[in-house]
DNA sequence: ATGATGAGTGAGCAA
DNA sequence: TTGCTCACTCATCAT
């Protein structure tokens, strides 16, 4: 640290006093285009036009690192994000699939039992009353539409 | 950088030559107890002492600053995992998924035409013959498990 | 020349 | 005191 950073950096004041006229405030100095910042070179010693340039770079530089550390969280965030996207995918689905389960399981027994009952009147004609000694009693229900049709059973008392 | 920077940067060698003896290389005075530094701080002056104990907080700090990068890398690699996991787990929901849907729609559509037959028996039970001949014949296989058990359908010639 | 990034450094917070 | 992290600087690479 035998060196002053004529730099100020921001956080902790530098700025070492008068020093020299701060001709050039670091914002003018970094936002500035080539064109503009010849002019200023124009009356600058060799050695003081080699150092505002390099003034100049740092800033930028400074401006970078900036830049690259908030690339970084920004990413960050985004891969968290993308991560609970993915997971409240993953919860949807599975709720759907669950459910699905369900359909599926109760109309396959509705399915089975229909089935039973189809074999047995198929097998030889009995009177209703027959079937309704021996069997479930089944009641048709028309679905509408396609959603969860069903059929209802009830045991005989 | 007028500064000389004494501490090797490991990259861009430094080292100035001789300057003093190094009496103690980086990796022995980052890794040495409090005890051991004190050992060796015995026979220096207090300006010389306090040069060490800077040194070593410098070195120390170089080894956090590699963990810090390190870290945030692990991490980021960590987060791109869980999505990569997620995605799979996503994509395994949505095809079981979609076949569970077909898989429904198949036993529906089986379960209405069984319904059909059925409720045209139970109205007016009519001879098979007669049955054979107004509606499609129905082959009842009898499912050994629960899975895709189905009906199959002809219509008569 | 400009922009981005890895590594090293000091400041400053937290344990 | 130790460890961590931020902002800055520099070296280096790519455009």
């Amino acid at each position: 640290m035998t060196t002053n950073h004529r730099g100020s950096k921001a956080l902790k004041v530098k700025k070492e006093a008068g020093e020299n006229a701060p001709v050039l405030s670091d914002d003018e100095l970094v936002s500035m285009t080539v064109r503009e910042l010849n002019q200023h070179l124009r009356g600058l010693t060799k050695e003081d036009a080699v150092r505002l340039k390099q003034r100049r770079r740092t800033l930028k530089n400074r401006g970078y690192a900036a830049s690259c550390r908030i690339k970084r969280v920004t990413q960050k965030e985004e891969l968290e994000q993308q991560k609970a996207e993915l997971q409240h995918e993953v919860d949807k689905l599975a709720q759907e699939n669950a459910s699905m389960k369900l359909e599926l399981e109760a109309l396959r027994s509705n399915y089975e039992a229909l089935q039973s009952f189809a074999r047995s009147v198929a097998r030889g004609p009995i009177p209703p009353a027959k079937v309704a000694a021996t069997t479930s009693v089944i009641t048709i229900v028309k679905s509408a539409d396609h959603k969860t049709s069903s059929a209802h059973f009830s045991s005989p008392s």
